[in-house]
DNA sequence: GTCTATACAAAGATAGAC
DNA sequence: GTCTATCTTTGTATAGAC
């Protein structure tokens, strides 16, 4: 648990930011939660919009990195990549609920910063899902096939506040709302393709 | 086409804030948006937090009124709520695709000021929709039931510059995908029930 | 009601001692 | 590398002339 001052930094960053999004976040915030002195931000990343790319490229990374490594795989099955992607999500966001609501909401006025990581084209084109598809006989498109399992997935999340402020949810059942969702996404994105 | 100076610096704040978020937008903004001077913002409505309220109710309501309204309506049959919603909020939101993350980004650090609307309550339960599930024999929740409808037509719109981004949508295909998407998600949806 | 000018506070960045 | 103190810029709010 030896962390460099650096590290340190970083990782109190990715709380704030991740909490708070980049503009109401203060440089102050951040020595705070990392205990550190103010100056030592400047030090170790010259700005404020530095450490932000730094955690808000890692943080769009690991929301969503994992999809093109299940999608493109031929050996997983439509059933098992569907299974797959929820599952992972769900876990994932159990244990970063402001992550999806986060990159989405800065990517809306940060394009340029992405473009980098969007090159790498990760997501680009999926013809193993279109072949898997188009064997199948499903008549759905590969881009409505994402689309979907990915809003099922992602949206309870991003819409957690209004559901538990309106009370169609409490706070302490939404647990296991999302994890009885897991259960029946698979089915329901299988029932989406007939 | 008159404006009054106070409907001039609202509507300069719907653009503004709904564009930037509460945090990045500067009142300056507003008066450079409008046209007017700074110290008429202040003189009109005392501080950017007031304006802001107003704003953001304002939107709230208008993204998330239309729900109850139709769902509570006992004449109106599943099929038809389904249609109704989603056909909406495909309108809707092809003008307005800052909407929904501005909304729902903004709830998750202002939970206070929406409570006095939440308290209304006009989402509370849905006993209507309830009954006409059970009456047709099927098993989904109501909250299920809601959630898949709101996050299959919201998701495309709050997740449009990650898809356009990567590639795998293009920005002058996007209104075609989501009017086409208003084709299929009430078939997608009743699909789930059985 | 509207404008100019400015006060006041907050926040990002840096200089210089240690 | 780290800290204290300070500079500069930006943003909110107000005073006072018209």
């Amino acid at each position: 648990m030896e962390l460099t001052t650096q590290e340190k930094i970083i990782e109190a960053a990715r709380n704030v930011f991740t909490k708070k999004g980049y503009s109401a976040t203060r440089t102050r915030d951040i020595a705070e939660e990392s205990g550190l002195n103010l100056a030592l931000i400047n030090y170790h990343f010259q700005s404020k919009d530095n450490l932000f790319k730094i955690v808000i490229l890692e943080k769009f990374e690991v929301l969503f990195g994992m999809i093109s490594p299940i999608l493109s795989d031929a050996e997983i099955s439509l059933e098992e990549k569907i299974e797959s992607l929820v599952s992972n999500y769900t876990k994932l966001l159990l244990d970063n609920e402001h992550l999806p609501i986060f990159v989405l909401n800065e990517l809306k006025s940060n394009e340029q910063i992405f473009e980098k990581v969007l090159q790498n084209a990760r997501m680009l084109s999926q013809p193993i899902i279109e072949k898997q598809l188009k064997e199948r006989g499903f008549k759905i498109s590969t881009i409505n096939f994402i689309m979907n399992i990915v809003s099922l997935t992602l949206f309870p999340f991003i819409s957690k506040p209004l559901f538990v402020s309106s009370g169609l949810l409490k706070e302490e059942e939404f647990n296991n709302f999302v994890m009885d969702r897991k259960q029946h996404i698979p089915t329901w994105v299988m029932n989406t393709l007939k």
